[in-house]
RNA sequence: GGCCCGGUAGUUCAGUUGGUUAGAACGCUAGCCUGUCACGCUAGAGGUCGUCAGUUCGAGCCUGAUUCGGGUCGCCA
């Protein structure tokens, strides 16, 4: 091993071209891969920015080509030498026309054999990759994503400074607030008992500081929710968060848009239409079963309870006579390929999301064959199959539910379901939408109360001003998710902004006047001197950059990702503390006692 | 908390009905090779079959428990 000595990089890997042949230049990195032919070594040398291929041969001065020999993937060196076009080009790499004939190498840092191979060809396990993450990390596919998040901020960033708005950091440490999500609590040494919580989101200290008058705040914010992860979700993420005074919903929706527009077309040359295309909650969910739908393809949920108004068929009648709905999907003409073990599966999936079960008719050309139509008088059959336009080919699928929440939902399964299968989903295609008017409310069985849907904040549509405390069920939100190709990856409302009209949302989420004010009397306050009616949004910056690229899993963004039970395999956090560290904080572990 | 899938050389996997010494590819080590780029050729090393217990004359294979990882429902205002 040697040190740099006098030899400094004065060229990045992958930014060399022909056009520089004949330099004499600089470069480090780490060796890709070595192949030694004998009397001629190639090694393929990779940094931040891509690949480039050393060659040393018989004319190379003798300590080079030796230093060459011992070369191994991952030694790290520096070397120097003249660029030179290659004889023999190739185009898997964009430096694959020239190569750096070097005239002095030196091996910086050995490596020892990787537990697995840093190329991007290779499937290995989850596990060891993020146990090594910092190898995986040196793959150039997964090294992209980090560098793209880096870019997409950068323009976020000045998307935001031109119009007007201030970046401010809003506090880590804050007080746990009630509704939402669990809190990740931080003890406080000073004050024994008391805990701070970190922020699920920046939402109560960007709406102060619209009180405060900034106008118009961002930050790229980093949150945390002690929930369960998915694919999609980890207990640390960042949001891009941002607030504006003096606005309507449209507003934010516009500037957002123009936002999501200089996001795509400079970081992937996309061209995004604008504005975005509209839908009500209660549409989306009647026409395709989900607050985030993907309308990259059809397959349209339709209301066929009027059909079954008089049925004699038990589960339908059952349904109906609790008011219930009856909801179907007609996959045309996927008859030959949904077939009877493929439609179990989809019967599985209405199931996994609370429909009692599907019904389907299956019409080839051999015939009709359906798990309930026989249950139908021979007028209710053709009018069911006049209703969603039945043909020879097509897959009727339905749900009959109580809920109409829970019918749509079920059959907005089925419906991605039948996408991935049918491969409908085009990865390059940018669907994006505008979901608003959501409830208010949710009724918690478990709470036994209504809860809101958004935040306690959230402005209330003007038809509902007048029902907030009577009919909670019927209000709807001056509120608006973006969507993208049925992911969420934004939302944002309104705020109340009148000290009144909080106080009757809090008393009608329940709340006494005390709890209130002990939960949120500091917001209380500050809403009495002046309050500029005002909203924004969060976007989770984490899913956006998964999108855009293409990847599976909010993992791949994140440069230090999250497992399953919330540890890092990589440092092993969490990790238990010293009986000191516990005593300073006058904390003690209690076991939870298993039933 | 529930459900589903997985764990066999460094890695990715195969392993028949439970039966002798558990295989392949890649990687690794050594040697040869002057235009390779998934280099090639020759030789070699490398295994607690996740862990524990059980059934059996005999377990990678069967049973139970457990652990680790992935997906998912609940949960995520």
């Amino acid at each position: 091993m040697k040190t740099m000595g006098d030899l400094r990089r004065t060229h990045y890997c992958g930014e060399v071209s022909l056009a520089q042949a004949g330099q004499e230049m600089t470069v480090c990195g780490s060796i890709a891969k070595s192949r030694d032919k004998g009397g001629i070594i190639f090694a393929d040398l990779r940094d931040s920015s891509g690949i480039l291929q050393m060659v040393f041969d018989q004319d190379t001065p003798a300590e080079a080509f030796a230093e060459a020999q011992a070369l191994r993937s991952e030694y790290v060196v520096i070397a120097r030498g003249v660029l030179r076009e290659r004889a023999a080009k190739t185009d898997k790499i964009s430096t694959g026309d020239v190569e750096l004939y070097v005239s002095e190498l030196r091996i910086l840092s050995e490596a020892e054999t990787t537990p697995f191979e840093i190329r991007d060809e290779i499937n290995v396990k989850d596990e060891l990759r993020l146990k090594y993450r910092y190898l995986d990390l040196r793959r150039p596919s997964m090294h992209q994503p980090i560098v793209m998040r880096s870019k997409i901020c950068q323009v976020i960033r000045n998307y935001f400074c031109d119009n007007h708005f201030c970046e401010i950091e809003t506090p880590m440490l804050m007080k746990s607030t009630p509704e939402g999500a669990r809190d990740y609590l931080v003890p406080s040494r000073v004050n024994p008992g008391h805990f701070y919580a970190l922020p699920q989101s920046p939402q109560l200290y960007k709406q102060i500081l619209m009180l405060s008058g900034f106008d118009r705040y961002f930050q790229i914010a980093r949150c945390f929710r002690d929930e369960d992860l998915r694919a999609d979700r980890q207990p640390e993420f960042t949001q891009v968060d941002e607030e504006m005074s003096f606005v309507t919903a449209d507003d934010v929706m516009t500037l957002n848009e123009g936002l999501i527009k200089k996001v795509w077309k400079e970081i992937l040359d996309v061209d995004v239409p604008t504005p975005f295309r509209r839908m009500k909650w209660d549409d989306a969910m009647d026409t395709y079963g989900s607050d985030k739908p993907d309308t990259r393809f059809g397959l349209e949920i339709q209301n066929v309870t009027d059909v079954f108004a008089n049925t004699a068929f038990v589960p339908f009648a059952n349904t109906l006579a609790a008011d219930g709905t009856i909801r179907a999907i007609n996959a045309k003409g996927m008859a030959d390929k949904l077939t009877r073990k493929t439609i179990d599966k989809l019967v599985d999936v209405a199931k996994t999301y609370g429909a009692k079960g599907l019904g389907y008719t299956r019409w080839t050309a051999e015939g009709i064959s359906s798990s309930f139509e026989k249950n139908l008088t021979e007028e209710e059959k053709q009018a069911f199959h006049a209703a969603l336009n039945a043909q020879e080919g097509d897959v009727l699928l339905v749900v009959s539910d109580t809920s109409r929440v829970t019918a749509c939902t079920a059959l907005g399964q089925v419906r991605l379901d039948i996408a991935k299968r049918m491969e409908l989903l085009d990865p390059k295609q940018f669907n994006f939408l505008w979901v608003t008017d959501f409830p208010l409310f949710e009724y918690s069985e478990e709470e036994g109360r209504w809860m809101a849907m958004h935040h306690p904040f959230t402005m209330p549509t003007q038809d509902s001003l007048d029902k907030v405390e009577t009919d909670q069920g019927a209000c709807y939100a001056d509120a608006y998710d973006i969507v993208l190709n049925g992911c969420e990856l934004g939302g944002g409302s309104i705020r109340i902004n009148d000290p009144a009209l909080q106080a009757r949302m809090f008393k009608a989420l329940g709340f006494t006047p005390e709890k209130a004010r002990e939960s949120f009397g500091f917001l209380m306050d500050a809403y009495k001197y002046g309050a500029p009616p005002h909203g924004g949004m969060a976007y989770g910056l984490d899913r956006m950059v998964m999108l855009m690229l293409g990847r599976d899993s909010i993992r791949d963004v994140i440069a230090f990702p999250k497992v399953q039970n919330a540890s890092e395999p990589m440092s092993g956090a969490p990790d238990v503390v010293d009986d000191k560290q516990l005593k300073e904080l006058s904390i003690a572990f209690v076991p939870e006692t298993k039933e």
